[in-house]
DNA sequence: AATGAATGAGACTTCATTCAT
DNA sequence: AATGAATGAAGTCTCATTCAT
């Protein structure tokens, strides 16, 4: 199946790739210069295919756009997962957290600026509401290995408010502010973390 | 001659508040189709503006951008100040905390969305970004009558999180969960306040 | 369904001369108002084509400027290769040249225009220069066939110049100018060439 | 008169530089962006006077453009009427020609772009060819301190062919081509200089 | 006499989409 | 199945001019 494009196939079979370029490239492109400023020109002239293909693989921008993002939540999502699964016990859970706070968005612009893209959809319009709860049940499924749910949700929203507090801010927070946070939701909570 | 014109002026020469007109419906433009969806036409048309004052009012579109968000801005971050200022202890301060979590922005669907897009915007320019960290030293300012800096700092970001998440998931969270939260931040620091 | 538009189809899909029609049609309007007076919108309604062509075929109306007067200088420097390819000695060139400067451009105003358009354009931007520099050289190697370079090079400025003096001047040249000045550049350098 | 700004006129007598300025600034805006780049604007700004300034000295662009072109024709006739003006005798004369040819319009990229965009607008329009006219009338009267009036004619019509040229090529004449030029349309009229 | 405010017209360009192939 | 050609609608912005003061 795949790797016989030499022998001239009498019907050259649909490029599979051709809709994942275009994905990628609109995120890319998304990332930026925002949602407001894409086109399918552009699109297509980043991921290199004709302009024709755009409405015949995607019913409008409306279904990429939607594609887009679903591919971008998915793969954010997995971050904290993968964090989590790195830890090993609640203490190492811990240090992963104020890591991914400090780390995972801060050190990403594209990241960062996609995720508003995200939430400004997702503040708008029940499909992309979809989207975001999805990524936040996979958050969650992934604290939970080491927190109690309630705990789970607070440290969830906490590491969502300190994130884009340190982005949307012009001065850089104190130092050890994220270990505060943890430590305080966590407060009396099983195993107490001795001071770092 | 032709038409019946009479009763209003050729010319409607004097119109102090137009600027202001012009900026308002931009707001509730963007309220409703979002910083993509906008454009001079519809804003002019919204304002019942001639399409030409845009730009003799506004350098650009980026100019007008600026001003509405900065009204927007300041216009949302008094809130939680005038919360705040109704407090009049340290008790009444979490109530009203609480409630302008579960209450102020879940109550409208167009702070929701004006906030969002204004993150976006955030997210990537500076210019910006100097709004939203006005706002949140406002914020900060407002709740640092009853809290220490620290504790400030994260009630701030537990806020954020928590409407956020509020606003971003399919299911409601669970009753309490806001003063929960804030009790935790609080922790054994000052005032007791016996669990709810 | 409204209209009687049967005879005409829907969409004029495929018409080849399209490019060229809109190049021709911005040199008669070049002729016409000037290069300070052509818009895209005029361009396409003298050729008869949408508005949205214009940029479609044209990346922008620097690229259709170029071309329209690209195809300008070769129609005019075959003129005088026209002419000098008919003479078929020294003195039937001297005969031609003569008619050049008196009837060419003087008798076309749309030549005359288009020229000095060029000119300006010429003057302030490399690209055109270009275009400038072509047609001399296609003019001088039309004029070497009879002269030497030097004597060449001069003709070439002399018509230049008694040509825009003829075409800028209120009141005409006296008879006879131009046959005198090709005979003092000629000089005693090879035929003698009797007063006519 | 001038000078008396101090003691507060009753009523501000009519600024007279004002038009002036208006007009230099018109000029040079043209040097630089060509007769289809200005506006009322771009002139209103460079010449520090208020928009509605403009129409209120000028009935309309028209008028300062040919207001604009008429102070350019005089100042640049009154070049070569200096050179000539400098020379005492026909060989100092030659000279002059020939460094007019060589230095004055080659050396300034200013003239040389107004110089076409008042001849392009004189191809059209004989308005503006009664300011070439005269400029041309001008030179020729200077050159006829020197020489006889046909000799001045070919003369004169030589300069301006030689300058075009040696401005529209890419690549720069033969050293010497503007003394042998005059040499030849001098020939043996009158006393001849030896080659320098 | 002079000008700031205002605007309708029109400038160039980009766009999503359609259609014939 | 896929796409190059084409276009009508709409985008932002600049403009000359008018008018009230």
């Amino acid at each position: 199946m795949a790797g016989v494009d030499q022998e001239t196939p009498r019907h050259r079979r649909t490029d599979p790739d051709r809709r994942d370029r275009i994905i990628d490239a609109a995120l890319e492109l998304i990332a930026t210069e925002g949602v407001a400023g894409i086109s399918h020109r552009k699109i297509a002239a980043a991921a290199d295919v004709p302009l024709g293909s755009m409405t015949y693989h995607f019913a409008g921008m409306e279904e990429l756009l939607r594609e887009a993002f679903a591919r971008f939540a998915t793969s954010v999502s997995d971050q904290i997962d993968r964090r989590m699964d790195a830890a090993h016990d609640r203490d190492s859970a811990v240090d992963a957290l104020v890591e991914h706070i400090e780390e995972d968005i801060f050190g990403s612009p594209r990241e960062l600026v996609l995720t508003h893209e995200l939430y400004t959809l997702a503040a708008r319009r029940p499909e992309y509401r979809a989207l975001t709860a999805a990524w936040m049940t996979k958050s969650r499924t992934s604290l939970e290995r080491y927190f109690d749910p309630t705990t789970t949700r607070l440290l969830d929203a906490l590491v969502e408010g300190l994130t884009i507090h340190r982005a949307l801010d012009t001065a850089p927070p104190p130092p050890g502010l994220a270990r505060e946070a943890v430590v305080r939701i966590l407060g009396s909570t099983g195993a107490e973390r001795p001071s770092s």
